[in-house]
DNA sequence: CAACCTTTGAAGGCG
DNA sequence: CGCCTTCAAAGGTTG
């Protein structure tokens, strides 16, 4: 609760990170700047913010270092150049660019205050302001004030894809198409360029879902059917609707920020791109008419207009999402039921979200790029691909992610001071779900079970790299030891990950574990949490966490093998879980491949993060 | 169509 | 204090 304090400076939350963190000490190059090397991330993010505010004279450099190399294409050249280029890229670009150019905006903002106050905005943020809001109210700018936009300062064709559909809008179709088209978007995104904040995106993409869209916005028309749309339904947010005479009233910060920045406006977000389109392109179109005229005051941040955007802090899911779909079926009929319903709705208190923890928020920005990477879609294989990564960060990268977590936990309890994780847990949904998963494990427990089975990783049409057992219909186990994995993704030795399985090898079994193991950083990832993970063990030591040895088995496997972390600051004591054991990596561990890198890494490999492996398995 | 899967981290509860 | 459980995102899969 030390967040209460807000921000200032003192962070609160998330001390183990920070600790940890500090005591390694690597920065940023951009916190370079400022110096030390070895500040405490407190003093880092201190930096940050200041930065950014004494940003202002020297905004333009520091920007220019972030700025890509202008090009003379267009627009839509550039556009499609960033799909295919996104396409082809593979892993081993991942982090290569300049890890988050952006990242010191977002800590630009006061924290502490939920609204930036006048003028607060940091150069930099302004220069996106510019870039961004240019976009939205353009209707058909010019290219060429676009692109000397984008050239000043777009670093990334993320930047320009939102812009590209709204300027565009007469070819609609086409720009939409071509969204659909690479609907999974990674294409779009270029990750690497991604603004670190962009995981927070999301919030702010659907920010603006007014439970009731001011007549203004209903002239919003969709460009392909032309057919006005419906007061955002899509907009809504999955994650953070407002919800009316909720808290959720209160603008999010950082949403404030979001939109400011250019590239939160669009799909960008790693999650994004569920709709067919970005729908955040629908709401910036009225965006500016709505800043001024969609909140009413209460909303409307004191300070600064820009963000009249009021835009409600994402956290917030509200039922008016439900009510609007259902608003047009209102027959008179069954009003009263509805009514019944919209009541109950009302009554029910929002459902207000767990702010996202770092992961959680490093996923969000790096699933687009894993699944465009990969061939695999399924969420719970590109999860586990994205744990490796994660462990495979950098400090400072990792830091960069925590310190978000911090940031939007804190917001969090400064816009829900009275909430509780609690408050979310099944009773709260009425006891729904969950629980049986836990259930379910737990009597299941020591049965290699639970694990998936080869059709939903490999598929029906490769059936044959399908085990035994799963071809039966029963349990798979292969998959657990990991051949699956789709590591394969990963397997990208920076290539790209053809698909999944395939390999020959993989059919093979279990006897290859060990090898396996060592070599590709498949090794088993997978479970280690919930699953007894017998098999896995087999190559490993029982006892362990398993959680560790598979991501960082092949990383580490090089020389310490288990606890790297440790071997870093010594301590390495499982236990000690996330403080204390984050890469020391620096720069070695270095990211960029995690996956693919397990041949890189291994060198390396000091690192290993494994920290912040909390489960212990039993 | 709800729940599952999978990941890490945060947080609450319990002993 | 340590352990356990739930939830956060995501989206294909499962039942």
């Amino acid at each position: 609760m030390p967040q209460l304090n807000g921000g200032g400076g003192d962070d609160l939350g998330a001390n183990d990170e920070m600790i940890s963190f500090k005591d390694e000490g690597e920065q940023e190059e951009k916190i370079s700047e400022n110096s030390s090397a070895e500040r405490d991330l407190a003093d880092v993010k201190s930096s940050l913010v200041n930065e950014s505010e004494t940003n202002q004279n020297s905004s333009s450099d520091s920007e220019a270092e972030r700025r890509p190399p202008p090009r003379s294409e267009t627009f839509r050249d550039k556009t499609r150049e960033s799909l295919e280029e996104a396409a082809k890229r593979q892993d081993g670009g991942l982090f290569k660019s300049p890890p988050y150019p952006g990242y010191p905006f977002i800590m630009i903002p006061d924290l502490t205050s939920p609204y930036l106050p006048n003028g607060s905005l940091s150069p930099t943020a302004r220069t996106y302001l510019q870039m961004k809001w240019p976009l939205l109210d353009v209707q058909a700018g010019s290219l060429q004030s676009r692109q000397a936009l984008k050239d000043a300062r777009s670093p990334s064709p993320a930047h320009i894809v939102g812009p590209f559909c709204l300027e565009f809008p007469g070819q609609a179709d086409l720009s939409l198409h071509q969204f659909q088209l690479s609907n999974k978007v990674p294409v779009v995104q270029h990750p690497h360029h991604v603004h670190p904040l962009t995981p927070l995106i999301t919030y702010s993409n659907e920010h603006f879902t007014p439970g009731n869209p001011p007549p203004h916005l209903q002239t919003d028309v969709d460009p392909k059917t032309g057919i006005p749309r419906p007061p955002h339904p899509p907009d809504i947010s999955p994650y953070y609707p407002l919800s009316p005479g909720t808290v959720g009233q209160i603008p999010h910060p950082l949403g404030w920020l979001v939109p400011q920045q250019g590239q939160p406006v669009y799909p960008i977000t790693t999650g994004g791109f569920r709709h067919p389109y970005p729908t955040a392109l629908t709401v910036n179109a009225s965006m500016s008419s709505l800043l001024s005229s969609r909140f009413p005051p209460h909303m409307v941040p004191p300070h600064h207009s820009l963000h009249t955007t009021g835009i409600p802090h994402p956290a917030i899911v509200t039922p008016n999402v439900k009510q609007e779909s259902s608003h047009s079926d209102i027959s008179t009929l069954n009003s009263s039921k509805h009514q019944d319903q919209k009541k109950e709705d009302e009554k029910k208190k929002p459902h207000i979200k767990k702010p996202l923890n770092a992961f959680m928020l490093y996923m969000k920005e790096m699933r687009a790029k894993v699944v465009a990477e990969c061939t695999l879609k399924e969420s719970a294989a590109i999860n586990q691909i994205l744990g490796r990564r994660w462990h495979a960060l950098s400090r400072e990268e990792q830091a960069k992610y925590y310190e978000l977590a911090r940031k939007e936990r804190q917001l969090h309890m400064q816009l829900y001071p009275g909430w509780s994780a609690r408050d979310n847990y099944a009773a709260n949904q009425q006891g729904k779900k969950k629980k049986r998963k836990r259930e379910k494990q737990q009597a299941e427990g020591n049965d290699l079970s639970a694990p998936k089975k080869c059709r939903a990783r490999f598929g029906l049409d490769q059936q044959n790299n399908w085990c035994g057992p799963c071809r039966r219909k029963k349990k798979c186990i292969r998959y657990i030891q990991g051949e699956g994995s789709c590591a394969s993704p990963p397997s990208s030795d920076g290539s790209l990950l053809e698909s999944p399985p395939s390999s020959p090898s993989m059919v093979s079994t279990s006897p290859p574990l060990k090898e396996s193991k060592l070599q590709t950083e498949q090794m088993q990832p997978l479970s280690l949490t919930m699953k007894p993970a017998p098999l896995v063990s087999s190559s490993h030591h029982p006892h362990q966490h398993l959680t560790m040895p598979v991501p960082l088995a092949q990383l580490d496997n090089s020389g310490a093998g288990k606890t790297p972390g440790s071997a870093h600051n010594g301590s390495l004591d499982p236990s000690d879980v996330s403080s204390s054991s984050r890469p020391s990596g620096s720069a070695s561990s270095r990211p960029a491949s995690a996956c693919h890198s397990h041949s890189l890494l291994p060198s390396s490999a000091p690192t290993q993060p494994l920290s912040l492996v909390t489960k212990s398995i039993d």
